[in-house]
DNA sequence: TAAAACCCGAAGTTAAACTTCTCTACGATT
DNA sequence: AATCGTAGAGAAGTTTAACTTCGGGTTTTA
C-alpha cells in the first residue's frame, strides 16, 4: 500500500466529502461503483485516465488542487 | 486523446528536460522503455500507480508540482 | 434500533498501461 | 554526405492493476 495511493484516496475523501456526496452518489456520477470509490479512497488503487477525467469534471476540482499533498 | 493526459505529457517532458535527462534515460530509472516515455510525454497513455511513484522519486518532483496545469 | 454510509478481504473480469517493432525526421557531429 | 542521438508516430500484442462483485462487519446518524 503505497503512501501517493493513501494521500491521494484522503484528499478525494476531503473534496467528496466538501460536495456533499456520498461514495454511492459518486459512483453515479463518474460510471464507479461505491465499493471502487471507497477503495480508492482507502488507497486500494489508483484511478485511470478516464476515472480521473470523470473526477475532475464532476467535483469541480483541478488537477493541482487534487493532488496538493 | 485527452485534454488532461496532453497536458501531463508536456509537463512530464518540462520536468525531465530541466534535469537533463533523455526520454531513454528517464526510462530506465523508472523501469519502463523509451517507447512508453515517449508515449506518455505525447499524451498517449497515463502511469499507473508504481510509474508516477517512480517519476516523482526520480525527478524529485512533488505531486501538486507535476500536476501543476 | 434501524438504516444509511462506510470499511475490508478475496477472487474474478476487463480495460488500458506498457512493450515491441518499424519507419520517419531533424539537428549536431565527423 | 553519412552516421549518431534523440524524439515523433502507428500498429499489434502482452500483461498488470483498475475495477467489479460478493460476502460480511463496523460506525454514524436520524
Amino acid at each position: 500500500m503505497s503512501d501517493l495511493n493513501k494521500k491521494f484516496g484522503q484528499r478525494l475523501k476531503e473534496v467528496r466529502e466538501s460536495r456533499g456526496l456520498s461514495q454511492e452518489k459518486l459512483g453515479d456520477l463518474i460510471d464507479l461503483t461505491e465499493d471502487s470509490v471507497g477503495n480508492m479512497e482507502r488507497g486500494k488503487h489508483w484511478p485511470r485516465l478516464k476515472t480521473l477525467e470523470k473526477i475532475l469534471k464532476v467535483l469541480k476540482v483541478k488537477p493541482k488542487d487534487l493532488f496538493d499533498f
